[in-house]
DNA sequence: AGGAGCTTGTGATATCTTTCACGTGGCAAA
DNA sequence: TTTGCCACGTGAAAGATATCACAAGCTCCT
């Protein structure tokens, strides 16, 4: 890899990485061969110097004068973000949401794959959701520890996710991505992310009614707000 | 309310404030009638001093020496976050993800509530989910105009995405919640937040790379991590 | 009434992140 | 080869956010 990470890469950082990866597939499907941070930054609703930046992070990948090569730009970030190993993803809890997450054919087309779930009801147990049976709660462990599975989605009711969430760490699950609208405790060598809709909602709410009070419109451009919460 | 707002609040101070809402929320259940920065912070995973920050950005609803009421606390995080206003939103896509969306009942225990549901697809059309009859979307319009409906939920796939938008914030939309994993430009007097699963998965899926890496781990006690692109 | 002990609210400070601005290397054309 | 232009990579500055640490205010007890 070219160029040495100086600097531990701020949260945001890499999750504009992903914005970045995304853009540069599609560039690809387009035939777009090379990119400047400047192109790459309107794609992606950034700022050029930000791009540059970010993607200083982790090496230098462009060619001054030139701009990125699309192709080996998108494999970098692919080495870095790690998509293309084929992590193997656990779900616990196949209600609305959990099932939605079963068929999102986001995950698969990105390297990640759902490969087990898992439900605490027993008329969900044994059901079938695009090829993956459901099976009982206390078969956690085990098929955890069996299939060395890493990373987990959490999809059950607020009361039941600090507990579930012990039983995956303890089944050796290191990753977390949570949406139940709670806030875990997990021991530091485990990552945590969580997807609470209620604050995105909330937090929109938020800003609508401080724009009633104050109303100050323009027309600028505004660009997209992902969220994220450090440490 | 107690106290100006001196300087604007942060946005994660903004999100956090819903996290410290519904903390405060099962407190009231258990018949807690009081609680500290440093109560609240743990409840929460924060610090005690960021408790007192976040609050301060809106007021001072605590007394020195006591804490915070729960009961007048909550009230006051409602009224900032603009919960129970009983907002009427609007779904567009009624697929996998849509489905779970409406059905999701966080929202109405919020306060907000779904109240309108629109798809392309003539097979959903028509259909009925919690209450909700699924319209075609050259209804958006009319619908959305008529019952003035400014908040939007965007589930609908990557290409559509920002037509759909642009649809929506012609009918006078004012806040997007989208869960299409694209950045979306919409002009500056809308508020976007964007939920991205792949974004999530990939950076937990970069932290477990690097983990591997470096492998240093310790005992601590980590705490959430949500999610935020600013402005 | 006075003092001890607790917890808030907030200047000041430290840390983290973004933006600026320019030196450097690279390409192309004359 | 030289000239002109382009776009990266990156120190340095600015800006934003979090943390520290303490004065101010409240309650209770003696």
């Amino acid at each position: 890899m070219p160029g040495t990470p100086r600097v531990k890469a701020p949260q945001m950082a890499i999750r504009r990485l992903s914005m970045y990866y995304r853009t540069l597939a599609v560039l690809r499907e387009q035939g777009v061969a090379s990119v400047s941070s400047e192109h790459l930054s309107t794609l992606t609703g950034s700022t050029a110097a930000q791009v540059r930046r970010d993607l200083a992070y982790f090496g230098s990948f462009g060619r001054r004068g030139v701009g990125y090569d699309v192709e080996s730009l998108q494999s970098h970030m692919r080495g870095i973000l790690g998509i293309g190993e084929g992590w193997p993803m656990a779900l616990v809890g196949v209600g609305n949401l959990g099932s939605a997450l079963l068929a999102y054919d986001g995950f698969p087309r990105q390297g990640f794959r759902i490969v087990e779930a898992f439900d605490s009801d027993p008329r969900r147990v044994g059901t079938v959701i695009r090829d993956v049976v459901v099976k009982p709660m206390d078969q956690v462990r085990e098929t955890v520890r069996e299939r060395r599975i890493a990373m987990a989605l959490l999809a059950v009711p607020a009361k039941a996710a600090q507990a579930v969430t012990e039983q995956l760490i303890d089944a050796g699950v290191r990753c977390l991505l949570n949406f139940a609208p709670i806030s875990l405790k997990v021991p530091s060598h485990v990552y945590l992310a969580s997807v609470d809709l209620s604050i995105e909602v909330e937090y929109l709410s938020y800003l609508l009614r401080e724009s009633r009070a104050e109303d100050s419109a323009s027309n600028d451009i505004r660009t997209d707000v992902t969220t994220m919460m450090p440490l």
